[in-house]
DNA sequence: TCTGGGGTCCTAGGACCC
DNA sequence: TCTGGGGTCCTAGGACCC
C-alpha cells in the first residue's frame, strides 16, 4: 500500500502562511519574468483562470476581481517544501520525493492508511501552515487518481481498493489519468476510451499498439497491479539551467553574461550532487511568439577533454560555443546550457596525454564554494559574470524570503 | 508591451561490429 | 533470379511529468 501527498495550491498555500490576509481571496502566483499564472487559488481557479495562462491574457480579469498577483519565490517554496517532507518522514521512514509538492509514501505494515493519513493531514497543516491531500491505494497511479478525489472531496483523503473503485474510475476523465497527456487522450478518444474505468478494462495488447509498454503499465495500475517501483533519488544525468531574458538582447556581450551566470547555477547544482560533466551543449533563441520578427534558433555541443566540475573550464567552453553559433542583426529571448553525460566524481578518468593542475583548481574551486556559503550565492563570482545584469529577469511582486533570510525574517507587532 | 523552467522514459532508425 | 543473422551504440523525436 502507498500513499500520495499533495499539496494543495503549493506555491500560493506557502504564500497565505506568512499573509494570512490572503486567505479566502483569489490569488496567482506568476512564473519567471512575470510571464504565466502557475499556480491558482481555489478561488482564482473558480474565476477561470487557467494554469499556464500567461499573464497579459488574465490581466484584465486580475483586475476586476481583485486577483493578487505575485511573483514566484522559489527560494521560499523549497524551503517549505524541505520542511512539510520533514513532517512526512515521521509518517513514513521510506518516502520518493515526487516533485516540489508531492511526495509517495511507503505504508507497509500499516493497519489503518486512512486514519493514519488524516492524522498526516491534520500534523502537517499544523507545524507548515500548508494543506495538503492524500490519495492511498496500491499502485501509483491509482494513488494519483485517489488523491484527486481527495482534493474535489474536500475531506482530504481517499482510499481506492481496485475490487470497489470501478465506479470511481468511470467518472475520472482519461485525460486526468497519470501518464497520460493530450496525446495519448486524443487517441484513446478515437477508440471510444474517455474515461479510467475504459481503460482499465480495455485489451491490453490494443492499449500497447497504442501508446507502448508504459501506456499498458498505466492500464495494468489502474487495475491495483503495481509496475512502477518507488525509487531512490539518483543523480541527475543531465543538469539544464536557462532562463528567458527581462528583455530582448542584441549585443553579444549581454548573452554572455547571462550565459555565464546560467553556467555557474548549473555547476553550482552539478557540484551539489557529486559528479563531473563530459559534455556540456549551449543554445540561444529569438522570441518565437513573435511571429514577424526574424527567428534563429541554433544549438552547438562539444564534449569535454576530460570529465570536470570546474567552473572555469565549464564558463569558457560555453562561452566558445555560444561565440560559434551567435548571429548579429537578432532580437534574443532566451539562452541556455545542458552540461551532458554526468558521471560520478569518483569514476573521474584521467587525461592520458596533456598535464592538467587538477589539484590547484580542485582547491580554487572549493574555496570559492565556501566563500559562497558564508556570504551568500554570488558573494565571489567571475568577471563575465557581469554587473549590470540587463538581462534579468522581471519579478514585479515578489514576497521576502521569510524563512531563509534572518534580515527578511517575519516581525510580530503587539 | 507581455507567453516558464527542468526533468524522465521510450522508440525508431542509422551506423557500425563480427 | 538470387544478397545472412545477430548484435550494440547513438541520436532525434515524441510523449509525458511537475
Amino acid at each position: 500500500m502507498l500513499a500520495l501527498v499533495d499539496c494543495n495550491n503549493f506555491y500560493v498555500s506557502c504564500e497565505r502562511v506568512f499573509d494570512p490576509s490572503l486567505e479566502g481571496r483569489p490569488v496567482i502566483v506568476l512564473s519567471n519574468n512575470d510571464g504565466c499564472a502557475v499556480a491558482r487559488s481555489n478561488e482564482a481557479k473558480a474565476l477561470g483562470i487557467r494554469m499556464g495562462a500567461p499573464f497579459f491574457q488574465v490581466r484584465d480579469l486580475c483586475n476586476r476581481h481583485g486577483v493578487v498577483v505575485l511573483s514566484s519565490n522559489y527560494e521560499l517554496y523549497g524551503d517549505m517544501s524541505r520542511r512539510v517532507t520533514s513532517v512526512l518522514r515521521e509518517f513514513a521512514p521510506q518516502l520518493e520525493i515526487y516533485s516540489i509538492d508531492e511526495s509517495f509514501l511507503h505504508l507497509g505494515g500499516i493497519e489503518d492508511p486512512t486514519a493514519m493519513a488524516k492524522e498526516l493531514n491534520r500534523k502537517v497543516r499544523q507545524w507548515t501552515g500548508i494543506p495538503v491531500s492524500v490519495g492511498i491505494a496500491n499502485s501509483k497511479t491509482l494513488a494519483k487518481a485517489a488523491n484527486k478525489i481527495a482534493k474535489s472531496k474536500g475531506s482530504g483523503v481517499c482510499q481506492l481498493e481496485p475490487a470497489t473503485c470501478t465506479e470511481s474510475l468511470s467518472k475520472i476523465p482519461v485525460g486526468d489519468i497519470w501518464g497520460i497527456g493530450r496525446r495519448l487522450r486524443d487517441k484513446l478518444a478515437h477508440l471510444g476510451i474517455s474515461t479510467a474505468k475504459d481503460l482499465a478494462q480495455a485489451h491490453p495488447p490494443l492499449i500497447r499498439r497504442i501508446g507502448g509498454v508504459t501506456l499498458e503499465r498505466t492500464l495494468r495500475e489502474l487495475n491495483g497491479i503495481s509496475c512502477i517501483e518507488m525509487e531512490q533519488p539518483q543523480p541527475r544525468k543531465n543538469i539544464c539551467s536557462s532562463r528567458s531574458f527581462g528583455h530582448p538582447l542584441t549585443e553579444i556581450s549581454d548573452v554572455e553574461e547571462a550565459l555565464s551566470n546560467y553556467a555557474i547555477t548549473a555547476v553550482q547544482r552539478m557540484r551539489d550532487q557529486g559528479t563531473l560533466a563530459q559534455g556540456i551543449q549551449v543554445f540561444l533563441g529569438t522570441n518565437t511568439f513573435k511571429e514577424n520578427a526574424p527567428q534563429y534558433h541554433n544549438s552547438i555541443s562539444s564534449s569535454l577533454p576530460e570529465p570536470t566540475d570546474d567552473r572555469f573550464t565549464i564558463v569558457s567552453t560555453a562561452l566558445r560555443l555560444l561565440k560559434q553559433i551567435f548571429r548579429s542583426g537578432y532580437s534574443y529571448k532566451k539562452t541556455g546550457l545542458l552540461l551532458l553525460d554526468l558521471v560520478p566524481r569518483h569514476m573521474r578518468q584521467g587525461e592520458l596525454f596533456t598535464q592538467s593542475n587538477t589539484e590547484s583548481r580542485a582547491q580554487l574551486n572549493r574555496a570559492l564554494d565556501e566563500l559562497n556559503l558564508q556570504y551568500g550565492r554570488n558573494g565571489v563570482f567571475l568577471a563575465s559574470q557581469g554587473i549590470d545584469r540587463k538581462w534579468k529577469m522581471r519579478r514585479n511582486q515578489c514576497t521576502k524570503r521569510w524563512t531563509t533570510s534572518w534580515s527578511e525574517i517575519p516581525t510580530a507587532g503587539i
